[in-house]
DNA sequence: ACCTTTCGTTGAAACCTTTCAATCCGAGGA
DNA sequence: TCCTCGGATTGAAAGGTTTCAACGAAAGGT
């Protein structure tokens, strides 16, 4: 392969000096259209193509944004993703995507990398939002903006849900169609979203003058269909008497595996279980009985963590700021009779 | 912000050149311990982070690869590019995901991106793999391979399945089972793949000796589970006599729309209708009645394709080479009774 | 005590682009 | 004809890292 050409390549065979190739790249008005035209068509003879690095270092920064993403696979997180590409094609930046897979060393890999490659910033959903690395990124200078979680200190600008007020929606829609007795399902409670999200349903009922022990809690070991299946199995198991009217499933995906199994065993939704999910997926609205869910303004997190992180970088008057977005309830046939 | 501190730095602080600084971080053995730890001290206090884009300069190409891909929403993609990344991580590289979302735009910017860059390799599934971006990129040097789709020329690398041979099984599996009036589901034709597996169908179909028109073809707009409903009300109007006894599905979302309809118009599955879905997603595998598949080696894809846009990069004896994987077929519920 | 190795360290050059002060040239005015 | 002004072009410097030939010093051999 031969080696790339460069801007004095392109200089050499246009019969000008570097100076003048470099303006027809980045100030084309101040060449005259006759030798701009020359260099031009030098460029277009050797394919000349930019060297983004050495831009790079000049500049002192690249022109890119990245987003550390927990699962790729997850519906939510792509949502997020093109949120943000969106207002980074905006700002003229590109979006790499890098996939943490859960796992705080890959997470960490990808964090020393992009500082090194001097990103002009970076979004992360961090696997663990105390962990130091975070730290050591905003010591080296690059702009962080945490994605759908939340920090206490505020070092860091962030972007999240009002988990908590999302659980509450969901049980004041349950009581309002006359449910007495509600099982939450989701686990493990590590997962912050989990904890907020029933600690809201906890309040709505107890504000809705309903008694404790007629919310009952259904722990999994995961947010996926299996769990959501072997939820079911167990909801079953309970005596009859004792057996709720209603689900308020933890994300979409339990809400789907609880349908699946409930389908199987020959029970209708919503008459003998109704059941609400939480993330709005698009399976949520495709499925064999359409799931009311609880609706997060997934592009829109992604958008304003981009602006966020842009903000930071180049205005030297930015102040951290944590957003709170309001979550908001999709009715649809899994509740409504 | 205070500017980040260089080698230079470092090397002042430590009282050394800053030829010894990079060596520190290159050839430690040939620093003696005790001006080594003296360097690394320095490096410590002053959070010394290396700039990765003055490495690049220097050594001509990153150290990253990128996977450019369609529809960062479908698991098959995010499957791929987990084995890509395996192989990339092995290999002491960073993986990169860019997504195109199906615009040749957004892909056309990211290539450009990515060549000016100098990633060491690029890894697309194309919008369009005929499409002249694509040599554009090779003609720059940047080693490039072809995922998922095939070209006729031999100018690149590229991994495949055999889509012919996956539509092939379905059929003959269907056909084992006592089948004599199939449908294919699946659509629009422009989707090269649609065209293979519906091939591979035919012939399967025509060699075991059965009347061409006893093979439907139930086209679709898309490979959506919206889609796969709406195949289903077609295949319900149809004179019962007419109705085909099982159903081949382009891709699991189809099946699973289908299955979805089937279940809500209260037919039983394989007992009505037995479907065969084609990628084994893994929910599939949880579906209400667990899919029969046919599935295609993903993460082995990803880290084949990754291996040899390396040994492009890497070997000046590269020859391109046109992998194509083959397919196997996962029988579960779905078509045995 | 002198020569040869070997090991550790050094300094300059190269990678490619961008920027900016300086220079050049031609046109227009006096 | 000379001067001035403006726009077009130039050349050098800077940005941070890596590499490599060259140098210095210490250790080993005679």
């Amino acid at each position: 392969m031969a080696r790339a050409h460069s801007v004095k390549d392109v200089a050499a065979r246009a019969g000008v000096s570097l100076g003048t190739v470099s303006n027809v790249l980045n100030r084309p008005d101040r060449v005259s259209p006759k030798t701009r035209a020359r260099v031009e068509q030098a460029m277009q003879d050797l394919g000349f193509v930019r060297n983004e690095s050495a831009r790079q270092l000049r500049a002192g920064h690249s022109r890119t944004l990245a987003y550390v993403l927990l699962d790729a696979r997850n519906p939510f997180f792509t949502d997020v993703a093109e949120g943000a590409e969106r207002a980074a094609e905006a700002a003229g930046l590109r979006l790499f995507l890098c996939h943490s897979d859960n796992r705080a060393s890959r997470e960490g890999d990808y964090l020393a990398h992009l500082v090194e490659q001097r990103v002009q910033g970076i979004l992360v959903t961090p696997v663990d939002p105390q962990a130091s690395v975070l730290d050591d990124v905003r010591r080296n200078g690059t702009p962080l903006v945490i994605v759908d979680r939340t920090r206490e200190d505020d070092q860091f600008c962030s972007v999240a849900v009002d988990d908590e007020l999302g659980g509450r929606l969901a049980v004041e829609h349950l009581v309002e169609q006359g449910h007495t007795r509600v099982a939450f399902i989701g686990g493990p409670d590590t997962i912050g979203q989990v904890r907020d999200r029933l600690e809201g349903a906890r309040r709505a009922w107890k504000e809705a003058g309903l008694p404790d022990d007629q919310l009952t809690v259904v722990p999994t070991d995961g947010l996926t269909v299996v769990e959501g299946r072997s939820a079911g199995e167990r909801l079953m198991g309970l005596a009859k008497r004792r057996r709720p009217s209603a689900a308020f499933c933890a994300n979409d995906l339990l809400a789907l595996g609880l349908l699946q199994q409930l389908s199987t065993s020959g029970l209708a939704v919503p008459g003998d279980l109704a059941i609400v999910g939480y993330d709005d997926i698009e399976y949520a609205s495709a499925a064999a009985v359409p799931l009311t869910s609880v609706r997060q303004p997934r592009q829109e997190l992604g958008r304003r963590a981009a602006e966020l992180v842009l903000d930071e970088a180049d205005n030297p008057a930015h102040v951290h700021e944590q957003l709170v977005f309001l979550p908001e309830l999709v009715a649809r046939r899994s509740t409504l009779g």
